[in-house]
DNA sequence: CAAGGCAGCCAAAGCGCTTTGGAAGTCTCT
DNA sequence: AGAGACTTCCAAAGCGCTTTGGCTGCCTTG
């Protein structure tokens, strides 16, 4: 059933069954009722390739996935993408994911812009100046950043966590309970999350004249094992820190790990924090010891993003808004007072 | 730059300019070269929309994504998708996702289907008499499922581990080793994979005069929480297990956690054997004592799921063509004989 | 040398929708 | 009553590709 055979039922031009279905103002109420009535009767779709070649939007919003061989998808993605369905179910929005070489992803960004396959995208793990950035601004395809980005001279429309006052209140609650040396398990140096949460961590022991050492803080891709051989080194040190700030409950096993394996308890001989981005599958109040966090639920995250896409596909949304969440600090049997 | 500009400027028709660009044999090799290399040379590439509707091709696979508040995407998908991009990517194909209510894809998979939006999709986490699987077997598009169904009257295609064969191994180990009280932790027992676990382990069993109690079995779903629960359930009983075999490893580390909790030990008191996808982010000859694991990578079957998938769109590939991959019994610290 | 075959090309008809540029018909106002 | 302004609808022209059906001109073949 296509439109040529429905306006062929109804009598109508083409024209006219086209413009009552999409809610175009000059077609009289009673001509889009009985439009209306006869599409859902005969069960009349429009057949999005058509539409997508006549009006060049896809209905669908696109994410340019890193692979490669040594390229690991990051285990938040799923539960990201949960949220991200949640959204797009109720409004028949699809995600198209593209996979591209993880060292050129400017290719297939060019790509699906060039080929209108997808009517908005976002990009996640942003890094200060990130190319992709600044190409998908060029390129002039609706975007939404799930993070932030640093060092442009024009803004762009965000959705981030407050990672910087996160962990700024995760080391103020530290230093509040004597801590001195603290130490910080970061992801990747290079991502603006992993910068914001070092600023917020300095920022907070800066307060009470207090510093992180260079060798207090690592920077790592966030598995359990790199947590426990981060872990490991930091407390196997001549002044060891008596609390970590971990940046992802994965690694927080590898801690959690690292200091069993050294004969040390929680929170007796170290405090330890981490950040949740909650997935149902690891929760951080089931540790041995349960653990504190700073919590975010990136599912909601998710959510919100597709929200926002859609928005700005419509064009209810315009310009370069940028959002910040804040973060919750949820503290448990995980840190104590220093150690004497 | 489009057809009509492209055939204009080399004084031919878009008929054969079309038809050199997509291989067909009536174009002279001569006048095929001066096309190809008018195109590469000003960057033609057929708009993709108008080329849909014209073949009802998309160059796009698809995967409608089961999604809800309740319901949570498995973190095995990621490490899926990594090989399903790997492979993708090379060959240009984009993956669409389309969320579904989780208690009725039914209609998102019509719709997919009706709207030719996809070439082929894939199925993941089948159960016997998959309704998912009934429904694209009779809707005619091409497909794989990753895993298995039964109690069809037809074959289908698809692509999994040898599950039954894996757990029977596992089980006939722990036998050798002198265990009589084995117990499972599976997952979701209405999966086929699990079942098809639970049978083989039945079998290794009952070959050795042994059976798999009521209570020495659990389904659940696959968090870490879970796998803690029901390990201490089993691990209280008056007469507990010797031996767990455990159907994923981020079980494993709640029944290690169970163990600990009890003031047991692995291997002294307890044997366990968990099975291993494959993860970056946690590997089982990091834990505590290493985990003896089945071990499969899912990652590559994502690949070759992808490989095939590509092949039937392009008619490389018929027919309900089954593939069962062998898996890997890894024999680490884990596991003992039995404690006397 | 006529008939037949074939290689190589083309014009035009789709694919199914949206949208432009009217054209009727109806109202309102002077 | 006639001009102007709406309202409501339509025919047809895209969107950019593939594919059908057919037309040339050249080469075989008997």
């Amino acid at each position: 059933m296509n439109l040529k055979q429905l306006s062929h039922m109804l009598s109508l031009s083409q024209t006219t069954v086209s413009r009552a279905l999409n809610g175009y103002p000059e077609v009289n109420e009673e001509t889009r009722r009985r439009v209306m009535d006869a599409a859902k009767r005969h069960g009349y779709r429009p057949n999005p390739s058509a539409r997508r070649l006549a009006t060049g939007k896809s209905g669908m919003i696109g994410y340019v996935l890193p692979t490669g061989a040594a390229v690991d998808i990051d285990p938040h993605f799923v539960e990201f993408l949960s949220g991200l369905g949640d959204y797009a179910r109720a409004h028949e929005l699809d995600l198209v994911l593209s996979p591209a070489d993880a060292d050129d992803e400017e290719t297939t960004y060019r790509r699906i812009v060039a080929n209108r396959q997808v009517d908005a995208v976002y990009l996640s793990s942003p890094r200060p100046a990130d190319k992709r950035l600044a190409l998908v601004n060029t390129l002039g395809i609706p975007f939404i950043v799930h993070g932030r980005s640093e060092g442009f001279d024009f803004d762009y429309p965000y959705l981030d966590i407050d990672n910087e006052g996160a962990f700024h209140e995760a080391a103020r609650l530290l230093i509040q309970l004597g801590h001195k040396r603290l130490a910080l398990i970061n992801g990747n140096e290079r991502e603006t999350f992993a910068i914001h949460r070092e600023r917020g961590m300095r920022r907070a022991l800066a307060a009470s004249g207090l510093t992180l050492g260079e060798r207090h803080i690592r920077s790592v891709t966030m598995t359990e094992e790199n947590g426990h051989r981060a872990a490991r080194r930091l407390l196997e040190e001549a002044e060891p820190p008596t609390a970590i700030v971990c940046s992802s409950l994965i690694m927080a096993l590898g801690v959690v790990r690292a200091v069993r394996d050294l004969g040390l308890t929680i929170p007796g001989d170290l405090s330890l924090v981490a950040h949740d981005d909650v997935f149902p599958w690891l929760r951080p109040e089931n540790f041995p010891v349960p653990l504190s966090t700073t919590r975010s639920s990136i599912r909601l995250a998710g959510a919100r993003v597709a929200e926002r896409l859609a928005a700005r596909i419509s064009g209810l949304e315009e310009g370069p808004r940028g959002e910040v969440w804040p973060v919750d600090l949820v503290v448990r049997g995980s840190v104590a007072g220093a150690p004497v």
